[in-house]
DNA sequence: CTAAGTGCAAAATATTTGCACGATC
DNA sequence: GATCGTGCAAATATTTTGCACTTAG
């Protein structure tokens, strides 16, 4: 049975309150100030958790970090080479449909991910 | 200047030689019984520079470890949430076109990445 | 009370790097 | 002989885990 924690809530609300897709030390960092008693390995232990009920979404591995969306509906990535900022795309979707096309398996979800230079940095080039 | 070296010619070819889009102890591994005195770290520094010289591709990170693909015309990949093979997907290709559609930065290339349950591991299970 | 959550630190994993030596141009 | 490539091992970096303690149900 699974139970509650202030802890649990907190790092679950800190991925929901943002558009940044953190990584389990942002999210670390982010409360540690006011849970100073907050242990990464929680941390880690409860985005595991979350992920593995469907509650949040992994976007993938950037520069060796995992980053989490809150957003579980299938939507499009862009990511940043340079800055390694991880920004929802408006308006293009992953072509969920094709999953049943896919030979090789059986296909349960798609990612689809635009890389490039964002916009900010571009201008710091 | 770039030099020769046997090395680096047979982690290429290495990675060129299988479907599998090995990561750099899968290549370690197949080459080390036939060059005894190869270096993990010589793994790893080529194929980096391969990737950085566009020579090769990287299809993501599965499950911690990079993967990577000789071929680097854009194409779909199929990863088995499983096993963890990444295999790549017939007549699917990354839609690259929308790149320019993408609002929030200068999208230079698409990732179109399925997954799920592989037909193997389906069998056995 | 029982089961689940957590801190802490050590362990496990994957990758990078400094340096001396060897290979290539 | 200058430059680049490599082995080796140590250093990083990220994530996982064992264990004792705490907390929620």
């Amino acid at each position: 049975m699974k139970k509650h924690s202030k802890k649990r809530d907190a790092i679950l609300e800190c991925v929901r309150s943002t558009t940044s897709h953190p990584g389990a030390d942002w999210v670390y960092a982010q409360l540690k100030p006011e849970i100073p008693d907050l242990s990464l390995g929680t941390v880690y232990r409860n985005l595991a958790a979350f992920k593995q009920e469907g509650v949040i979404a992994s976007v993938g591995t950037v520069k060796g970090i995992e980053r989490f969306d809150a957003t579980t509906e299938p939507h499009a990535h862009f990511i940043c080479d340079s800055c390694s900022a991880v920004i929802d795309v408006e308006g293009i979707d992953p072509p969920e449909k094709l999953c049943e096309q896919v030979g090789c398996g059986c296909a349960k979800s798609c990612v689809l991910i635009f890389n490039g230079v964002c916009s900010q940095c571009v201008q710091n080039l």
